[in-house]
DNA sequence: TCCCCCGGTTGATCTGTGTCAATGTAGCAC
DNA sequence: GTGCTACATTGACACAGATCAACCGGGGGA
């Protein structure tokens, strides 16, 4: 594992998300007290590998700060990431020794992880976490679903403001905002992360990205920070009926 | 619920393959017999469905014969299949009430059911049963994933050849057959409905499937019976790696 | 029997996105 | 300051796959 250490035993629970303390924190039930014992926290810098694919995972948890990009390659080189890994999101899976999976870390990430054989004889004599546990994994089942719709049928200009639209949502639920009046926030992902993520190619993505800002879809200031006027039109670009769907 | 009956008794988890043999059998563990006092059999007709987007759900179970496919509509009419539902396959998820997707009948589909309030509390009770429902959901997860590289990366005739492998391996392990040498199977789904899977046209499906017939790759007896001379070739057709990968 | 409809095939043409290449720009080392 | 590198933008052109349209063949109903 690289560029891996401990961080302060300050940091705990308060500073994760609601989903997050679902397997993380002190807090609700006793039995949860548990997990202080085997919890530990690690930090990845920007364009490492939290995990490489195949390789034995020995440890679970979830992100705290950062960004991160689960991604899958095949032997010509073609890449498509699977999945986002934003704050409170979970990796690891119960059963299974090796990643399926690339984990690589986007932007400094810190995660507070448990190791993985504790942290299962604990979800054996846990039901409640157990639970807790599958219904986050059918979350992100849905997630990867929709994800499936935007890649096989939506237009690139759809697949690019349904992009934005997922992460101004998640950055705005993360500061507890509204998401109304505009939204600003930093993108997270490269031109080419963005384009492995939505099957297209980097020149597209940005050719998408100028046309969205031509007409003022969205504002741009430098590279990567980006204002959303009018968050409905965007939902409306991506597609999506501006009520329901769209998960992650 | 359309053209739903009960089927005789006799039929038991003695024609359910593995995986459905995990929620449904009464054999393996004591536990499992609670399941069959709250077992039942429904029948669905080629065509109908088996549950509406948005409906509640009031069932769980897994597919005894049939194939059945889950699809997501755009309300411009687009349409993405996000999943197919062999014999084995599971559906419906604990602690949710709506579903999320539409489930449709592509066959005649007979699957076993249990009632969604006492299957859930039998799952509070059976630890082993909820794990093994975890584990189901996570082999769920790794084929959404494996499927987005299909749809963001691959080209048409790839694709093709992809559902083809898939739907030839699922095929040969229903029937314990080995892959090696020629392997023969109905195609379930339509041109349109395999277009829906891969994000394509109708069109373009079926100009794949010739060319993939004109080189070799497959032979066709009608318009639907496939004979695969070499798995071998056909996976790599596919741009698999011939060993590892691809799952459902 | 005929006819119709549904699923499927094939052709002609159009277009969105990929590909290749040139150029711009910010940050960092020296 | 200069030069270097990584990231991003833009243009010209090619091509895979979409679109539109004609046609085929088999099964079921009248």
């Amino acid at each position: 594992m690289l560029n891996e250490r401990s961080l302060s035993p300050q940091q705990d629970c308060e500073d994760c998300p609601i989903r997050h303390r679902a397997v993380c924190a002190r807090c609700e039930t006793d039995e949860l007290r548990k997990l202080e014992e085997i919890k530990f926290y690690r930090r990845f810098e920007a364009g490492s590998h939290v995990i490489w694919c195949g390789d034995r995972m020995d440890f679970v948890g979830s992100v705290i700060s950062g960004i991160g990009t689960l991604t899958q390659t095949l032997e010509d080189g073609r890449t498509q990431m699977v999945g986002l890994l934003l704050p409170s999101d979970f990796i690891g899976r119960p059963g299974r020794d090796e990643a399926a999976y690339d984990v690589i870390a986007t932007t400094d990430l810190v995660m507070c992880c448990f190791r993985k054989k504790p942290f299962e004889s604990m979800l054996a004599k846990t039901p409640h976490i157990a639970h807790r546990l599958l219904e986050m994994t059918l979350d992100e089942l849905d997630a990867a679903r929709d994800w499936m719709i935007v890649l096989g049928r939506k237009s690139a200009r759809e697949k690019i403001a349904s992009l934005l639209s997922i992460i101004a949502r998640r950055d705005a639920s993360l500061h507890m905002r509204r998401i109304e009046g505009p939204l600003a926030f930093d993108l997270p992902l490269t031109r080419e992360a963005m384009a492995d993520y939505l099957g297209l190619t980097l020149e597209t993505v940005s050719r998408q990205i100028s046309a969205l800002k031509r007409d003022g879809v969205i504002e741009l200031e430098g590279k990567r920070h980006v204002t959303v006027p009018d968050m409905a039109r965007l939902m409306e670009e991506a597609g999506d009926d501006a009520d329901g769907g769209m998960l992650v």
